[in-house]
DNA sequence: TACCAGGAGAGCG
DNA sequence: CGCTCTCATGGT
């Protein structure tokens, strides 16, 4: 006898599951009748959420939802990490724009082919290169009745069986060489992409940027969407801008030295400092999505 | 039209 | 080293 439900409800506060869903971290989820579709591992699932609770709708029974738990983080303390944040106005500024921000945790694999396919791409075409590869080459998953289909993020497997001209197929450009060379190194077992977590940030960064299309902003980006790993601060032309204005304004700065900067300024959870900066800048600059 | 987008990697001096 | 150029594609 199999115990599970297809409905879980989760009390939470000072979660905003729009902006949390929508702010560049992942690129799958799609609105649907006033909340959230999308796939999680190997299930579909749709989310909404009112002032108090997140409440998840399954196709299939769920005995245990300890890994929707562990992808939306809703047992993190966020006013215990705020309170980390550095006391100025830049901060606070930030933190006011961004309430119920949260840091998810995806899986590693997913992060790091979906950042590959970030550079110099906008979020909304990032999302539509995403969609396209999931379509082609990702396993059909159950849905609920009324909704559309949905699909699997592609293996490594499957998308090192996949060519150059096919993968180009699906928008991504001069990004395909790069994908590709990525799934086969996971795929061929060359590089583990479990075996990251209990490396040191700077250990797991290093084995990260091995392979091609990941360099140090990619790298950061999966560091800390997919292991959590605060110490790392992805330093995009968003931050980058952000950071030039608000801390070293009419002056000339390094990419190094901004590095050097937020890994001393933002405290223990720089990472999550960084979303905040990331989507302040974007919702006050960006007049559109 | 010109410029920009959650960059990386190769080639240069 | 650090700088510049290229890579593909679509949005504004």
């Amino acid at each position: 006898m199999i115990a599970g439900t297809t409905t879980g409800v989760f009390p939470v506060r000072d979660y905003d599951l729009t902006t949390t869903l929508t702010c560049g971290q992942a690129f799958r989820w799609e609105r649907c009748e006033g909340g959230w579709t999308g796939v999680i591992g190997r299930r579909w699932v749709w989310l909404h959420a009112d002032q108090f609770s997140i409440t998840a709708e399954t196709a299939e029974p769920v005995a245990d939802w300890g890994w929707l738990a562990d992808y939306l983080q809703l047992e993190l303390d966020l006013s215990a990490v705020l309170r980390t944040f550095p006391d100025e106005a830049p901060m606070r500024a930030a933190v006011a724009a961004c309430r119920g921000l949260r840091l998810l945790r995806q899986d590693p694999w997913e992060c790091v082919a979906s950042f590959i396919l970030s550079s110099t791409k906008q979020i909304c075409q990032i999302r539509q290169i995403v969609s396209l590869l999931c379509e082609r080459y990702g396993d059909p998953l159950p849905v609920l009745p009324t909704h559309a289909p949905a699909h699997a993020f592609p293996s490594p497997a499957r998308l090192a069986r996949a060519t150059e001209a096919e993968l180009r197929a699906c928008k991504m450009g001069f990004r395909a060489p790069y994908l590709l060379g990525t799934a086969r190194t996971i795929a061929s077992g060359h590089l583990d992409l479990t075996r990251l977590q209990p490396l040191s940030v700077e250990a797991a960064r290093s084995e990260l940027m091995k392979l091609p299309g990941v360099g140090r902003k990619i790298a950061d980006c999966v560091l800390l969407f997919a292991y959590g790993f605060q110490p790392a601060f992805p330093l995009d032309v968003w931050v980058m801008k952000a950071l030039r204005e608000l801390y070293f304004p009419r002056r000339r700065v390094s990419v190094q030295r901004l590095h050097r900067f937020a890994g001393a300024h933002f405290g223990p959870n720089a990472g999550y400092a960084q979303q905040y900066l990331f989507h302040y800048a974007r919702v006050h600059k960006e007049p559109g999505s």
